[in-house]
DNA sequence: AATGAATGAGTTTTCATTCAT
DNA sequence: CATGAATGAAAACTCATTCAT
């Protein structure tokens, strides 16, 4: 029964994304689950039916937030990077990335571009999430190396089922560690602080949602574009 | 009696100090009063004859943090900017910052470059309520803005004393939307973020303090030298 | 459909036995209906199928124990002490047991062991529900006078239909109240809380079952043989 | 200001007698907080003041039983025990006890008796904790040797401070694992267990309190004067 | 006969805050 | 200034029981 099957999902569902958003307007802690469940219409009790605890709620949707990010780094990576490699139009050696030709590197600079407007619209349409991801970082906590760790999974090596695909064809590929601070810190972390705040500095700012997204993104564009040089990318 | 006083004081700012640490590991909400008491080792109820709430602790850390910064912004913009266009050196129209030569540009430059160094290392020393604050404006709460106002007493124009300073000297002064977001969130948003997650970087870096410090400051002082174009800022 | 009826019937039993397993082991009020459930591998609606009430198991299981006692003690009384009155062979006066010969006595005496050996024996194999009836009267419920009623049933004489056995035949049957508090806290007493804590003394005695059973039976018949005095038993 | 204290000590031991009450009549798991608070006149969240939780409370009673049955038992040990055998007119072999007159052991029956009736006085006083440690002891829990324990405090060697003073005088002191038994389950479980039950047992019997304990004393001090068998006894 | 979902009424525990001294 | 005791309101979590299918 199919339909019956729908409607408890969709009772499920529905305390997941209450949870979600009461997480993150007030934070995990200041979070009641009480409340949760009275905006999500449901007894409290069957909250505790479908998760373990309040804390396992925070876990699912952080878990979640992993997979589906992992997933778009992944596509992209498959799709771009390792093509490339194997079309032999891509070479990297430790933190440079050399393309065949002018040609190859203006395609990939594109796509480039085009997984970046991804990334910040994925960010912003589940804002909620990040906000909580962010918070949760920042305790001492368990989910105290969450953004790390999703960071390590967009852009680098170890551990992360993307870069191990990477690293299982090109091994010299590396970084230095300030080119990682420098994409750290200003290169993902402003994302999702962005997404984190877009409402706010929507609010505060007066103008549009799409007008905040717009220039963000040329902004970021023009951080991704420093790393272009020539027929190379130096990482 | 001065040594009473001092005592007293010192009470005090221990509590402070406690309720700073306890605040920005675990943030304002999941922090306990219990718990400050007994590692602040005073009685529970001092901590109310010193504050009125529990909340009063965190306005208090956030005013503090707030007037810290508006100072030492205050006195880079009066020792060189103000200096500068009193000077005749400097004439700032709308977003262009013009100066009278190479040798001026340059001076400020170097002046910009010790600046920066000085918000990091404050930053950095304060990165506790740092983190409070990035806490705080995470949330739909009273300190939801509390970023935006620390960012524009640093950047931007109106309700600041700073810009105050600048404004009234010329009425041209302003900046285009997608500056002040490139600013937001590849400028100072940076900059607080690596204060708020040093520690746990630094862990997870496996390299030193100063390494770690070094190297976001290089990566920053990228960032910063992309505004200065032949004998102009360009904001 | 017999076999659908022991399919059932086999799922009512497992409940029931894994109720008393529960109840015997955390007491009933620390008992989990939920764990219960899971543990005999039905679904917790199932339970309330079968009984109407988490109290209705305990009421059947304590039920069944005195079905099974009074079936116990109703026998030894028919087989011996009945046939022996109507033989001719003994006569109860107030609280002595007259024997007609030194033989009547000594084949008594012989049944009174057996008799004693099959107690422990029933208490040992049903020390689940023993414990629980332990639990239950020392509660101010409705159970507080199981072990009272259980008592009773073995070897006092009002609303028992096996002393109402005895009584009908021998109307001078009765006790002092001494003898009765030695029978309760020295007679039965001791074998209901052997029976309960059989399993913990095994266990931190470091003996086997089987020697700590024989102590027990012979220590429990020297207290019987205590009874027994020349021809006649006094009680 | 001993007055003060003397009403918060009041308050403290007012909830403890209450909790003592509550465990007793219902069982620890069935007994409320809420209801504690209540009836001690206190608010709930005092109760938390003093003490960590509910078990700790339960912990705090049965401890407090512990060490005034082990000072009980300890003094009788030190007073005719110990000092017997100092005087040598008392040697323990194994498990025989030999005195070295009719009077010395006459009089040692005399203490014991004396002895006899202080433990079961003390554990009709302390009935309401008594019930509590049965309780506990047949739960598989941390308590579930509570009993054992006790009863080894009493009679046994091993671990306990008692039984080191006699140890230390006289190394052959042992007993058979029957002898054990038989004390376990014929002597000291039926003190406790009458004065776990004492209260049902006089209602039950339509006997007044004195009756039922003097009942009991007799009873009791036959089982005692088992041991006893000319100048020795034999455990 | 059996189940997954749902619930009302608790249950222990917590916590910011206040009071009396 | 400083404290131990006290509290009201709420917090997370539980649990026996029922419902719909």
């Amino acid at each position: 029964m199919p339909f019956v099957k729908d409607v408890t999902e969709e009772t499920k569902s529905r305390i997941i994304s209450v949870a979600k958003r009461h997480f993150s307007e007030k934070g995990f802690d200041a979070a009641r689950v009480d409340e949760i469940a009275k905006d999500a219409g449901v007894n409290k009790a069957l909250i505790y039916y479908y998760f373990e605890s309040k804390e396992a709620i925070l876990d699912h949707l952080i878990q979640k937030l992993f997979d589906d990010i992992s997933s778009l780094a992944l596509a992209f990576v498959e799709e771009h990077v390792v093509a490339m490699i194997e079309q032999g139009r891509l070479d990297i050696e430790s933190d440079r990335w050399r393309f065949a030709s002018e040609e190859d590197i203006q395609s990939f600079y594109k796509a480039c571009l085009q997984y970046t407007e991804k990334v910040v619209d994925f960010s912003l349409s589940n804002r909620g999430v990040v906000r909580i991801v962010i918070f949760e970082s920042l305790k001492h906590g368990k989910h105290k190396n969450a953004l790390f760790r999703l960071l390590d999974m967009l852009y680098n090596k170890n551990e992360s089922p993307l870069y191990r695909t990477i690293w299982s064809r090109d091994h010299d590929f590396d970084y230095t560690p300030e080119a990682v601070v420098f994409k750290f810190f200003f290169g993902f972390f402003p994302v999702f602080n962005f997404a984190a705040h877009f409402d706010a500095y929507v609010q505060s700012s007066g103008l549009t949602e799409s007008e905040v997204r717009d220039s963000f993104m040329r902004s970021y564009q023009k951080i991704v574009s420093m790393y272009f040089r020539g027929k190379e990318i130096v990482l």
